[in-house]
RNA sequence: GGUGGGGUACCGAAGCGGUCAAACGGGGCAGACUGUAAAUCUGCUGGCUCAGCCUUCGGAGGUUCGAAUCCUCCCCCCACCA
């Protein structure tokens, strides 16, 4: 049996322990678990970090257990919250919960016997929960005065107009309640999560010590920040989720490969199981051959298989190809459609390409691949607009159904990397 | 309630009777270079039937041949004073 505490080191992806923490993992099997947010029926990428220290946990022998905050999210945490947050119902939650529970699945182990990962769901317990029971057993053990001295409590109390809520006041509690309930039935002793959840986790390893009288430890991983500053698991498009429906597995692919070469390696740490030898390869072939980007592939394609599976992967791969690659032609339509189904398209009949056809300029508005007329036609005079893969040079040209690939359709693309498909209807 | 300063394009910020679709900076988009990078350089960045026309400068009126610019009223912000 290992330390993951160890692995977490040497990949630069713990943040602080409590004290005695490591001493614990080297005695024996543990249980620990982390906590995930309902608040989407996705995870994204920045949850990414947390599950792969459940996965470290479980290849060291010691037993996962992934909270989907069913209960909790019906609340809200004001960490790292600058204003209350709208609640969810029931419903919402519930449903957000599934989701998530599918994608865990994808990283960790439920069926092995000696340390299978479980998933619970802090509702079962927080929704049965009775207010005066609560307020007696659990409520006495917090005082107030600490509670206030709290930064995600104290920055909401200085807010003019936003102030907070007793119910997000009272978070902490539920959190640290969790952590009570998880020692009760399953032995759990670690809590990990976000360096932002610090504060939550000692308040359960509080708890637990005067309730319990017991010795429990908490684990925090850090913020991933990227080196240019800008905020980790946001592109133009918006925030990447793990769920293909809503970010395909090409622009999964594509965020990876995109890394910036200072973000490659403490990347290649944190999501992939590659050991230290493989990184330290692909350190050196960055510094000596930047351009082939090997660090950055190989983070795309590890950790890309794990989320959309060896399909995902070819898929990614292949309309990386085409798209980058350059051409388009002697493809079938069929394989145009299927590289292409991660493009956003639009439809327009047929008829609209027959005789004369339509003026470009009306078509980059209509399918928006420009935000204007004037726009399309500032973007084909300055070159950035492609059918096919053929720079468009006219203003004034119409497409017709010749230009249509297989007969239906048309590859716009602006830039580099923004394609779009026009689909031929009819 | 009093006094002073302001509200300009995605953001910040100039302009203070015509030469203003509005300087400059940031952001965004595109081009060149490159490694689908960073840095750099270049162009574009209200709409259209695009060498021209139309709608914009908090809102509504007015003065003027002509207003983002002057006047009146209204709305909203900020600073200082009570």
């Amino acid at each position: 049996m290992n330390n993951p505490l160890d692995e977490y080191h040497w990949r630069g992806m713990m943040q602080d322990l409590t004290e005695g923490a490591h001493e614990a993992f080297s005695q024996g099997p543990r249980t620990a678990y982390i906590g995930f947010d309902p608040t989407a029926s996705s995870l994204h990428v920045g949850s990414l970090l947390p599950i792969m220290g459940l996965v470290h946990l479980q290849r060291a022998g010691h037993s996962p257990i992934g909270v989907v905050g069913g209960g909790t999210g019906l609340i809200g945490d004001p960490s790292g919250k600058a204003l209350e947050r709208q609640l969810l119902t029931r419903e919402q939650t519930a449903e957000n919960l599934e989701g998530i529970r599918g994608q865990l699945e994808r990283f960790l182990d439920f069926q092995v016997s000696t340390n299978p990962a479980r998933m619970v769901n802090n509702l079962d317990w927080l929704g049965e929960l009775r207010t005066v029971d609560f307020l007696r057993e659990v409520g006495k053990h917090f005082s107030v005065n600490a509670l206030l001295r709290k930064e995600s409590v104290r920055r909401r109390l200085e807010e003019e107009d936003g102030g907070i809520s007793f119910t997000e006041f009272s978070y902490v509690l539920m959190q640290a309640y969790d952590f009570l309930v998880l020692l009760d039935r399953y032995n759990c002793t670690v809590q990990m999560g976000g360096s932002d959840q610090w504060g939550n986790i000692t308040a359960g390893i509080d708890l637990i010590r005067r309730m319990r009288g017991e010795k429990a430890f908490g684990v925090v991983f850090p913020l991933v920040t990227s080196a240019t500053g800008v905020k980790f698991g946001k592109t133009e498009a918006g925030t990447v989720w793990l769920d293909p429906a809503r970010t395909s597995p090409y622009r999964f692919f594509q965020f990876w490969l995109n890394t910036d070469d200072p973000d490659a390696i403490p990347y290649l740490k944190f999501f992939t199981l590659m050991g230290k030898e493989e990184v330290a390869e692909l350190e050196s072939a960055l510094a000596d051959r930047p351009h082939e980007r090997a660090a950055q592939r190989a983070l795309a394609e590890e950790v890309t298989r794990r989320v959309h599976g060896e399909t995902g992967l070819s898929r990614a791969r292949q309309a990386t190809q085409v798209l980058f690659g350059g051409d388009l032609e002697g493809l079938s339509g069929e394989e145009i459609a299927d590289v292409f189904s991660d493009v956003p398209s639009s439809e327009f009949p047929r008829q609209t390409f027959e005789g004369e056809g339509m003026p470009i300029l009306d078509l980059l508005a209509e399918s928006g691949v420009a935000s204007s007329k004037g726009d399309a036609r500032r973007s084909i005079q300055g070159g950035g607009v492609y059918l096919n893969n053929i720079r468009v040079e006219d203003v004034g040209r119409r497409v017709r159904l010749e230009d249509a690939l297989g007969g239906r359709f048309l590859v716009f693309r602006k830039g580099k990397k923004n394609y779009r498909l026009v689909k031929l209807l009819g």
